[in-house]
DNA sequence: CGAATAGTGTCTATAAGACATTATACT
DNA sequence: AGTATAATGTCTTATAGACACTATTCG
């Protein structure tokens, strides 16, 4: 900044983003598979350009969501996790990525796409573990996704945003041991989720019971935050899944 | 990204930093004057355009808090804060700021910088509150920095941050009350500090009282995360500052 | 009935909140 | 001595961890 005629540079801008859910007991990543270079047919998580000079950073998350995994954004978690700009990481030149961190509820499993050439869940501990390479640093961008929902569960009711509109306590539970990699007494968590305010909140019924008494059901309370928070036990292997790190 | 000839846009990246410290146990945050346009003359906290294609972001930031205010950045603490991209905040164009989180001991006044008018502490409350208007939204990113530094208090050591290589125990209660705007009992606030493994270290030897009894020295010890967390109680008018928020 | 899952209660250990007491300096 | 600040101790209360027990479904 002391030469008369310096310019200062310009960057390309993306967002990604870090999809998480919850299927068959066990925390999954949304990737697509690159439909272009650099990387092409490698699996990465979905993102892109800003569309143009104008468009908010958030607007573009929820329309990257929309273009490349074919999911509606609305009423979706989902925060600013970081920025990822180390000069080199992407061959195009200076590449500065914002990415995010949405949670959705379990879905079925096809997930469409316009934009890239295939979509779909991967086990986040494939990711985490290296053994589903992803392109440019996307395995960080991952892993760091990962720690914060594990971190947001403590503090947060995040897990909610894991479950449908409604959902039992042992789902709730799941959510939890999935994402710490952890088991739960289900009866202390039993205790400690009804003694948390505006957590959840009973609805009326039961779902079928699956040869055991019927579990109430329950949706997301207005509460945002946890206080007493939950608190993450040291890292017992879980029937669901190895925890790596 | 329908159209062949599509190109991404390019966008302007800069830095901000929030650098928090603490004088006569209230919060102050660095403030700079704006030597050129746009908000030439107002306050601002620091931050500059990425100097080249290739400088990484954080080298950005700490250059840029030598650079403004004079201020070296080793050994201290500086994380990120978030982006700040909103079309129209600067009208220079398309501006996308990465803002910074930086703690520092308290320092004596003189604060010189090469690049800005002047540069000098301001209390947060003022910032907060409005009273000390700032340019472009850096109010905002004022705000979200001292509520991170709020959060960071609770679960980790970042109060030694605040204090110099050896601080006694009521200096680390200041830290905590100034930055929280509350007051604490510092019997309890003793016995949690002592039974916190790794948060602080005693160095031997006490500081000369005035008027009571010597407080012993401590230094800040290897942990970084406080387990159990600090508790921050609801908020009590403290002696030291009225509370915003 | 027995197996399985849901929900409740009880005991104990830990840690926080409130506050008394002792210790060691200064004037 | 009197005052101020530092450091320790004690009692009560809240909550987590461990685990027994009851409730309600299915086969």
């Amino acid at each position: 900044m002391t030469d008369e005629d310096w310019q200062p540079p310009r960057v390309l801008l993306t967002v990604d983003l870090v999809i998480l859910t919850l299927r068959n007991a066990s925390l999954h990543v949304l990737l697509v598979e690159r439909g272009i270079e650099p990387y092409k047919g490698l699996m990465a998580v979905p993102g892109g350009f800003l569309c143009d000079e104008t468009e908010p950073v958030p607007d573009a998350a929820r329309r990257e969501l929309s273009e490349e995994a074919g999911l509606d954004a609305d009423a979706l978690h989902l925060e600013e996790l970081g920025v990822y700009g180390a000069p080199g990481r992407d061959p195009r030149g200076r590449v500065v990525s914002v990415a995010h961190l949405a949670i959705m509820p379990g879905l079925p499993d096809p997930v469409a796409g316009t934009d890239a050439a295939a979509a779909r869940w991967s086990r986040a501990d494939d990711v985490l573990t290296g053994r589903q390479g992803l392109a440019f640093d996307h395995q960080r961008i991952v892993a760091d996704g990962v720690e914060r929902a594990r971190r947001k569960l403590e503090h947060s009711a995040l897990a909610t945003a894991f479950c449908g509109p409604s959902f039992t306590i042992s789902d709730l539970q799941q959510v939890y041991e999935a994402v710490w990699g952890i088991s739960l007494d289900p009866r202390n968590f039993y205790r400690k989720i009804q003694g948390t305010r505006d957590f959840v909140i009973p609805v009326g019924g039961a779902r079928k019971s699956r040869g055991g008494r019927p579990a109430r059901l329950f949706r997301a309370g207005p509460g945002t935050s946890l206080f007493p928070p939950m608190i993450r036990p040291a890292l017992t292997p879980s029937p669901a899944e190895g925890r790596p790190q």
